[in-house]
RNA sequence: GGUGGGGUGGCUGAGUCCGGUCGAAGGCGCCGCACUCGAAAUGCGGUAUGCCCGAAAGGGUAUCGUGGGUUCGAAUCCCACCCCCACCGCCA
């Protein structure tokens, strides 16, 4: 959620942001229109309750006299004005939460992916002295991704990993919780529902809201879309002291995601499935230090990328296409060898006080006493699913076989993936 | 699913039977001051948040799980719901 004060200090610098994002700027305008007429409404309901509470103190002195049919009076013009000032409410909040966060000024301005700018490539694509296959043909040969037997017991955009895939995946939930909890990042497993409530103060309402999330209906829950959604709230409503930030996790969880407005697109195989598991980093940072942090979480995924020996760019993503909820957001994106392209792996997000406004994470600073904002970021450890997909392609061997990276070989026990 | 107990400020915990002087005792923690070479201990003082008005000082208002009701007035009475804890049952 934005500051109503920001918007109502920087009218035209919020108009300006939201406008990068795509979204209508006219809702500013309503938005504070309504703002002004709640504000007007507020002050004289607070002008009638103080003088209900004097006339009810002068009761209490038992003098009576005048006083009850003041105040019953007094009552009568409340109730009808509470009604009024609780509706007009309502409908200013109800434009507040339709306004993204605020991109840095320095965000690259643009629509879509499309206009993501290239920071850097990092590592050096395979030279293979065949034509290097798409990970579905490798991995269905032998026999480590079955779609076909998943799609009859859950229906498409599910994957069964199985033999050396599943292995590859432990071995990378380990690699990654071993590098990143060496950081300091605390390891934690959350669970995987959540309430609407919830999930609409940590700014997903857009999750619910465009049928992205599975509903558990007999229980109003939600499946998140990332462990995000639940670490998050992991501070909701407390107030930390100023010693306690950086306060750092790394989850694991399974993510779900019904992919909706996606159709078509990357049916095949299991990059973009309703069911997915990913380690994720989340921190609560002072709000000075969220853009160094945003970049110390970017580099603890480069190192991961790195040791894998993946190859990869960084992108910054333009204020189009980026989360609604981000004022910065970094995508790496690796390099898949079958479609001579670089695919997102990861993303990287500094949400500022955006979410921490909606779960009332605050924090008091030293020799203070009014708590403030902390600033939250989150950012992909390893999608795993696609992590496989690209350690597949990048690493098959001209005998239809897949070489295991050689940092994950502790893990796997083998320095080939396991065959069905 | 069953039975019982409970949700009060940063934490703990009184108040709820018998509605008004209760934004709410006491304790802990925290901040300041005093004492001290310094610290501990002790003493004194301070210490919730949101919203609105105000340049500020300050003022108003709301908040005792949530929503509704009764009342001139609700932490306190009534109704519904949510959540937590304990034990039992079931269960990975």
């Amino acid at each position: 959620m934005l500051d109503i004060n920001l918007i109502r200090e920087h009218v035209d610098a919020v108009k300006e942001g939201v406008a990068k994002k795509g979204v209508d700027s006219k809702i500013v305008d309503k938005l504070l229109r309504r703002d002004e007429v709640w504000r007007e409404k507020a002050k004289a309901l607070d002008d009638l309750k103080a003088e209900q509470n004097e006339v009810t103190k002068e009761i209490a002195k038992k003098h009576t006299k005048g006083a009850l049919s003041r105040a019953r009076l007094l009552k009568q013009q409340i109730t009808k004005l509470s009604d009024e000032e609780t509706h007009l409410k309502q409908q200013r909040d109800v434009l507040l939460e339709k306004l993204p966060n605020i991109p840095f000024d320095d965000v690259p301005v643009g629509k879509n992916d499309k206009d993501n700018v290239e920071l850097r490539q990092v590592g050096k694509q395979p030279e293979f002295d065949f034509k290097p296959k798409d990970y579905l043909t490798v991995a269905e040969q032998l026999g480590i991704i079955d779609v076909k037997r998943a799609a009859v017991v859950a229906g498409s955009r599910f994957g069964y990993l199985l033999g050396g895939a599943a292995r590859l995946e432990f071995a990378l939930i380990q690699f990654a919780i071993e590098t990143i909890t060496a950081e300091g990042f605390i390891p934690v497993v959350p669970p995987v529902m959540i309430r609407p409530e919830i999930m609409r103060r940590m700014g997903k309402g857009t999750f619910i809201d465009d049928h992205d999330a599975f509903r558990i209906d007999e229980d109003d829950l939600y499946l998140v879309g990332s462990s995000e959604h639940t670490i998050g709230p992991l501070h909701i409503d407390e107030t930390l002291r100023e010693k306690d930030l950086p306060r750092r996790y790394v989850g694991f969880s399974t993510c779900f995601r019904r992919e909706a407005g996606s159709y078509g697109r990357d049916t095949r195989g299991i990059l973009r499935v309703h069911q997915f598991d990913k380690v994720e980093m989340f921190s609560f940072v002072h709000p000075e230090k969220s853009e160094e942090e945003h970049q110390f979480l970017l580099a603890i995924q480069e190192c991961l990328m790195q040791k894998l020996e993946l190859p990869y760019r960084v992108v910054e993503v333009c204020t189009g296409d980026m989360t609604w909820s981000d004022a910065r957001q970094y995508d790496i994106e690796t390099w898949l060898p079958s479609e001579k392209q670089y695919r997102e792996t990861h993303s990287c997000s500094n949400t500022t006080d955006f979410q921490a406004r909606g779960i009332r994470a605050r924090f008091i600073q030293e020799g203070m006493n009014k708590p403030q904002y902390m600033h939250t970021l989150n950012a992909t450890g390893f999608a795993i699913g696609r992590t496989i997909v690209a350690i597949i392609e990048n690493y098959q061997t001209k005998q239809g076989t897949v070489r295991v990276p050689p940092v994950l070989q502790s893990w796997t026990g083998s320095k080939e993936i396991d065959v069905i």
